[in-house]
DNA sequence: ACACTCATGTTCAAGTTTGAACACACGAAC
DNA sequence: GTTCGTGTGTTCAAACTTGAACATGAGTGT
């Protein structure tokens, strides 16, 4: 893909959970249905999780976790440049007939600060303008077959869609909406039990990261 | 994926232009485009061509052509079957943010018969109109937080812009537009050099292939 | 003749994805 | 107390994708 969308969201969720196991990252994905629009089996994460670490984007710390091991997992610096890199790339790429990569650096949103995610929107409104400029009239005699030509038409039509919307959400970023980086947080993560049980999860991970560093 | 757009894709190219090779199918792709929205490198042709072999999908034939060996492609009933099933499965299946894979199918169009890519259609409509159902009203408290949420909007938007799209489709179909299956070809495949000099050496396989087999 | 580029046809090692399956703990039911 | 399901945490072989690179020929200029 031309978005590492695999990439970026563990990256993400590493960030946004660490210190997180593995299975910890494949409930909470699945929990936002990323499973079923993204490349993400149990398999993919944990082999993704094994590259980041040989990149060094993260650091993988194995646990004992009162008498099972655990294999917990911190992002980096670098990962955190990379991530950044990343979902940049994902907001500013207009890709045919696909928006997951869109969709899935649209997720982290909350990871930037306000300035960076508008500056990004603002890139990619001009980027889906640039797409568009070729279908201002409706008069393109493309050289191909007319069902083809008809099922861009498709394409063309919900990338007017994205337009409106992306303004609108430009607008909407630079009213203050959303919850940014750095900025209070008055929603609660995943709400109920499993978000509360994941943060019992990593305050022991930091308890246990804590004794083995010191 | 939950479609599998490179099989079908390869089935619908041998199947178009059989008796081909390998590097006429990506030439074609590439000249659709495709490359630019599938998986479709060129180790990914032949390496599928060759899984496709395994599965009895197609056949292949090592012609020598002229002193030059050239592995040629073509389709078989089991094939085709399978290539019929991928294509409804592509027309009918409704992903979250992704349309490479109806998109991938909606190309392979002129290889139904009308009634059939119409049945298709018909049957997507009404995945459309089952997927819209939810976000009938826009009161929906959805448990996610607000950038979450407003993602998927997109999404909406752009699946009611799909709705559209499709009913206007139905509607030509039945209207006799488009040239499908069994029905009077009056666009030139591929206009100009390329598309000439493929039939050229289709032609050629054609008569190796009849050499062989006689 | 010679070198240089471009088109044809294909291969391959490295990287990624898939999803079934493993190992173990815990609680409930019989 | 033992069978049974369900949740946690992970592995692995098989399949698939990637894209650089190979081998060869045909054409072009010098």
């Amino acid at each position: 893909m031309a978005v590492h969308t695999t990439r970026m969201l563990l990256l993400g969720a590493v960030s946004m959970f660490e210190p997180v196991n593995g299975y910890q990252i494949r409930r909470e994905l699945v929990s936002w249905r990323v499973d079923e629009w993204a490349n993400l089996g149990p398999g993919s994460i944990y082999s993704g999780l094994t590259t980041l670490e040989k990149l060094g984007q993260v650091v993988r710390h194995d646990l004992d976790d009162d008498g099972r091991v655990v294999a917990v997992y911190q992002i980096t610096d670098a990962g955190r440049g990379e991530l950044a890199r990343l979902i940049g790339e994902g907001l500013e790429t207009v890709t045919l007939f696909s928006g997951v990569g869109f969709q899935a650096a649209f997720g982290m949103l909350p990871l930037l600060r306000r300035e960076v995610a508008l500056r990004h929107l603002e890139v990619r409104l001009h980027e889906v303008d640039r797409a568009l400029e070729p279908w201002r009239a409706d008069d393109h005699v493309h050289e191909a077959p007319p069902h083809a030509v008809h099922g861009l038409r498709l394409w063309v039509v919900q990338l007017r869609e994205e337009r409106a919307w992306l303004a609108d959400t430009v607008a909407r970023l630079r009213a203050g909406d959303f919850e940014l980086d750095g900025e209070p947080w008055t929603w609660v993560p995943l709400a109920s039990d499993p978000g509360r049980e994941m943060a019992a999860d990593q305050e022991r991970y930091r308890a246990l990261l804590g004794r083995a560093t010191s």
